[in-house]
DNA sequence: TTAGTTACTTCAATATTTGAAGTTACTGAG
DNA sequence: CTCAGTAACTTCAAATATTGAAGTAACTAA
């Protein structure tokens, strides 16, 4: 199978992989988010190649993460910014900053602090239930795949062992 | 600037992209949190092939993201499990399985349920502020650089404005 | 003896990424 | 009017990674 074709899996998490799940991808999606817009910015902050840049800029645009538009006429400049459909990415975000900051630190301290506006608290938020309230980890849930998911499973794990028989 | 040199930012986020980055890694976690535990399921579940698997699993279990451990002597086989870093990727793969379902789903309705077993709502948990406990989207906090992470982007910017001087 | 299982390895063809350099369309300084 | 500067790209050849198909190893069970 190719990369291109995860996002045709019946699985939330692999159509999320097929728009957000590269490296360089999410690293743009990062430099949105602490507010950066253009082009230069992107390149200048990721380091990655332009030609990438470009093609991945493209590519989020079609997939209605971000939006450009012209900042200004002569000469034609362009932004980027993150749609709701980008912005909703957020929590996304916030767990890799986490995750890096509790499993990847260093002497130097955390790089980045995140201050909840309202309550002022300097922490990043968790994962809770929105019924009870409840701080939630992978032992507190219960994963129900729908027939729909477990059918395309049924399928892929069928086609993979038709391929290896006829090796 | 290489993918295999993202990881040496100043940033939470950039360095847990250094680790699991990628779509067939994320695909990998994906299916260990479905309880996939042998080789042959992640390659039948995920399509990848076992070149790629060989080499996205060795390098896992050297982030220490999951374990090798050998199930049975004579013929020795091996399953692989989530450390506890590992397993606190959770929030990141609930993050996209709810992003997938919310911007991604199609007519067949969302593939996969979450039940938290203390209360037993049908629902996806969401971020939560651990302090006040409200609900936070991207407008509630306030992100702020500590002068490591500044410093690096510094670093950074610097280094891309010399090399395109150059040209 | 033969087929089957599981966990891989090898390899050549194909695709993607990288780094360096070049292009376009302007503005503002001298 | 010319020349340096800026922003947003494009092009290209070389290096690197992925793909699909096939093969291997070490067993077990019929």
């Amino acid at each position: 199978m190719r990369v291109s074709q995860i996002g045709r899996m019946k699985c939330p998490v692999a159509r999320t992989l097929s728009i957000v799940g590269d490296p360089w991808t999410l690293l743009i999606i990062r430099e949105l988010f602490l507010r950066s817009r253009r082009f230069e910015e992107f390149q200048g902050y990721t380091g990655m190649a332009p030609y990438l840049l470009t093609a991945r800029l493209k590519q989020l645009a079609k997939d209605g993460v971000l939006e450009r538009r012209a900042y200004q006429q002569r000469p034609r400049r362009y932004e980027y910014r993150l749609t709701d459909k980008g912005l909703d990415l957020y929590p996304l975000v916030v767990a890799m900053a986490q995750w890096g900051d509790r499993w990847m630190a260093d002497a130097a301290g955390p790089p980045l602090k995140l201050v909840h506006k309202h309550c002022g608290l300097h922490s990043a938020p968790g994962l809770n239930c929105p019924e009870c309230g409840e701080a939630v980890g992978p032992r507190d849930m219960q994963t129900e795949m729908q027939p729909v998911m477990l059918a395309d499973r049924a399928r892929m794990w069928k086609r993979f062992k038709r391929q290896t028989r006829a090796a």
